[in-house]
DNA sequence: CCCCTGACTGTCG
DNA sequence: CCGACAGCCAGGG
């Protein structure tokens, strides 16, 4: 895509919204990861206070940087990651694309 | 325009 | 692995 008009940054709401949408089920990214898809590698924080004061987003597919689940929700959003198809072990990610070993 | 808060991140102990 | 501290950035009063 790219058709010339998508780089228009309106807002940081407006940015987010379109990562937001972007994510697919079973996908999982951290607030760094859309901040940066966003245009904004440096506004985590400002994602999660979009999120929490916004309904009707897949917010439960927003984790930590650490593959944390968000505070105050971790238990609903342990569940619906479950019914995702998404591996979620003791409050934290177990399937992260992230391969250290 | 200035100050404070926060669903973050990375480093240190 | 976990708790504490500092740094960064956007939003609201």
């Amino acid at each position: 895509m790219q058709t010339g008009s998508s780089c228009d940054q309106a807002s940081f709401g407006t940015a987010v919204h379109q990562v937001l949408e972007s994510i697919g089920v079973g996908e999982i990214l951290s607030y760094g990861e859309v901040a940066a898809e966003a245009g904004f590698p440096r506004s985590a924080r400002a994602v999660g206070q979009f999120l929490r004061h916004s309904e009707g987003y897949p917010w439960w597919r927003i984790v930590t940087a650490s593959g944390r689940l968000v505070p105050g929700r971790e238990a609903l959003q342990t569940e619906l990651l479950l019914l995702e198809g998404v591996t979620v072990v003791d409050g934290h990610i177990a399937d992260m694309t992230r391969k250290p070993e």
